[in-house]
DNA sequence: TTCAGCGTCTCATTGAGTGAGACGTGACGC
DNA sequence: GCGTCACGTCTCACTCAATGAGACGCTGAA
């Protein structure tokens, strides 16, 4: 195998005091790690902050960042100058994702949770305001399936999924998208008044679920749990979903502990 | 799919025209353009099919395919030696959704708005003497679609936004830059005489929103009102696009509302 | 066995990436 | 208004890491 021995330039021979800390720059290491950063922090970056954090020359750090904002992948903030995550890297991410769930341990999951509930189920995640279908698996073909397979984007204020990430947002998140717009009523149980559906949220929050009542398609029930990552954020979540005459409020309190052991299953998967 | 417009057409160091072949290779946007086919991919791919895909010589493919196993973006499905996405792949995709759920508002009020028009809409600000686009929402159903994708950069002089940040800016700022043309004609209907234009901008500047009447496309007509900031600035704009049979001047009085509206949900994203 | 296809290794070549330094610019503080 | 400062941009010579043709080895199929 030989992990490309190339380690440390001719160790032997070396009488100068080899310093540790200078591994070699490729600028491909570099890119992801800015990349990284920007990700994970909690918000826009000044390249200053990101030069400095990762031990880039000044030019350098520029070059990087404005080659990754050329791809799409990094964006500046409006107003500052600041660097945030570009709409190429939400698209890849959600790629990656997929195709990460797509791998056959993660795969058996659903599926096993599938066929215990004897319904639909599926996982999403947030992306740009509204809920994307990671992976699905079908039990039946009853008609109203297939609108959403996966990929497909459904809206966060009248899905159980969209409901409960909506929850878990951190509060000045949660105001500004409940500010970013008037709320669709897909059916008459669609909660519409941001009153409301703040009212739900807490609700939500509180007790660690979320249902959709024909809130988005007449006669379709759905429950949703999160799926937390390591550091106990809400990152995905899975859920099932029911025409209502099969899965109503009454069978609630026995799929959630079979949902909730799926998302524990399912969180390795994400960090 | 992969906008991949911002191919800078400056030729602002272009020597001599001769050169038509870009041989572009830069180790960096093979190794995303692997990492972005495997999440894309149905499933494990083999090495050779990188390879083909990207036209990738072989050892090269294989250069990068392990670099990005080394650093854990990819991984080796057990039995073939297929490539799959890695976990940390996994892990730099949550980060990354969760970091551009700042954009998530803009995205729904954007998303809103277009539902509403039916009709492709995006935001963009002024940058360095263009216009670029900082979202998008698109409807599909219309063949000519995607000249113009997020990040990428269009004129100001031809182009509703444009000519809107033009309208609001300092005098000072604007006389500048209307002097640091000359301004293509990219139609026939494109305003190349700077005093027709100062003329335009004065109409613009005195009804609030700004027109384009096929001055950068035959055949789009667009519609943009401003984004004010809490100060009242002009910060970004809002504009909707469509083939000039759907959409023209008799729409417009149809429109602004529904344009406005979105504004100012965007405006209150910046208090 | 022979053949074919794929992965691995080598190595001369080169050009992409690098980073110190100079310069431009905009934001404060006084 | 005027220095001051800090961040962003540009330039350019250097050099090191990426490149890819070609040779080689492995494994499985005919």
């Amino acid at each position: 195998m030989k992990t490309h021995s190339t380690q440390t330039p001719d160790a032997a021979t070396a009488n100068v005091p080899d310093d540790a800390a200078k591994p070699k720059a490729a600028a491909t290491d570099r890119t992801f790690a800015i990349l990284e950063l920007v990700a994970s922090a909690s918000g826009p970056l000044a390249v200053k902050t990101i030069g400095t954090t990762l031990g880039l020359p000044k030019p350098t750090a520029h070059r990087l960042v404005n080659g990754l904002i050329d791809k799409g992948l990094l964006a500046r903030d409006l107003e500052t100058r600041d660097v945030i995550i570009g709409v190429e890297a939400a698209r890849l991410a959600v790629g990656i994702l997929r195709a990460s769930l797509s791998r056959a341990p993660v795969r058996s999951v659903l599926r096993a949770v599938s066929a215990e509930l004897g319904e639909t189920c599926n996982v999403g995640v947030l992306d740009g305001g509204d809920v994307v279908y990671l992976d699905r698996v079908e039990v039946e073909h009853w008609p109203l399936r297939l609108q959403f397979g996966v990929g497909s984007r459904v809206p966060m204020h009248c899905t159980a999924m969209g409901k409960l990430f909506l929850a878990t947002l951190p509060d000045g998140m949660r105001s500004r998208l409940l500010a970013s717009g008037p709320f669709s009523a897909q059916t008459a149980h669609t909660l519409t008044d941001p009153d409301a559906l703040a009212a739900e949220l807490e609700r939500i929050a509180a007790r660690g679920y979320s249902l959709d009542d024909e809130e988005y398609v007449v006669g379709v029930f759905c429950v949703a749990v999160p799926i937390l990552s390591s550091t106990g954020r809400t990152v995905a979540a899975i859920a099932v979903q029911a025409p209502k005459v099969r899965l109503s409020h009454d069978r609630v309190e026995q799929v959630l502990p079979i949902l909730r052991r799926g998302a524990e299953a399912l969180s390795a998967q994400f960090g």
